[in-house]
DNA sequence: TAGGCCATCTGGTCCT
DNA sequence: AGGACCAGATGGCCTA
């Protein structure tokens, strides 16, 4: 694991050349990182030509220690190059990171969406759905069998309503293993991680958003057409989530 | 050509 | 500290 960012700063705080010397590799070039200490270093001999003692105490005003001195920020000049664009490259590489991780979520995100666009009724023109279209559809189409299981429970005896009122592309609502067309590690490995497990609660529930007078389908929906659900269900329906 | 949809990048925030 | 999540910005593509 790469150290951390702010231990990688600190470390080249110090202009020293032996602190440094092991960061070169972040540089490609090194006449670009020369031209960019152009405040010290515009006209000075080569960093190789420093010779001599440092500057005595009291004579920095002689060409010697003059010399030195302009070494010395040259040389702290290049080290915050340096570290400048050792800050630039491990910003750089987490951004890089960021981006693939989030591309991937996005990616997840979308699979779960076409998981979902499997499990609903499809449309004559098999025109695809788009993202909020598909979160609307599956909201009302939820509510929508629910109704007509709750409906049906209410009228008819036994247990025979389920299987006899939802449409076959529903297959993944009822109880058994998930269906192929859904994948199973999208929804994660729990039963209330399910889709279908948000199918059943909020529908005769007085609290629900279905109870709201807030929302209502217009007539001539596409997104309220439901095969194999009864029609005089559909016209009683209010639609909770607006759809412009 | 305007508007809708989408993918991607990005920085901020929260969580583990 | 690092990853997940989120929302805003941006640019490309498509369609009416």
């Amino acid at each position: 694991m790469p150290a951390p960012l702010e231990t990688c700063l600190s470390d080249l705080d110090c202009a020293s050349s032996s602190s440094t010397s092991d960061l070169s590799g972040f540089l490609t070039d090194e006449e670009d990182c020369a031209r960019l200490q152009q405040p010290t270093s515009a006209s000075g001999p080569p960093m190789t030509a420093r010779k001599g003692s440092p500057g005595i105490p009291g004579t920095s005003d002689t060409p010697r220690a003059q010399d030195d001195e302009q070494e010395r920020r040259r040389r702290r000049g290049r080290a915050r190059v340096r570290s400048e664009a050792l800050l630039h490259s491990l910003r750089r590489s987490r951004r890089v990171k960021a981006n693939d991780r989030e591309r991937n979520r996005m990616h997840n995100l979308n699979a779960a969406l076409d998981a979902l666009r499997s499990v609903l009724p499809s449309f004559p023109d098999d025109t695809k759905l788009t993202k909020i279209e598909t979160l609307r559809f599956a909201y009302n189409y939820i509510w929508a069998l629910a109704e007509t299981l709750r409906l049906a429970d209410q009228g008819l005896p036994g247990g025979g309503a389920r299987e006899r009122l939802l449409p076959p592309q529903c297959a993944p609502c009822l109880p058994g293993p998930p269906s192929p067309a859904s994948d199973a590690e999208s929804w994660g490995s729990g039963a209330a991680a399910s889709p279908c497990a948000a199918a059943a609660s909020p529908l005769s529930d007085p609290s629900s958003p279905a109870a709201s007078e807030d929302f209502t389908y217009g007539p001539g929906d596409p997104l309220f057409s439901f095969p194999g659900l009864p029609k005089d269900l559909l016209h009683t329906t209010p639609c909770f989530i607006p759809y412009h």
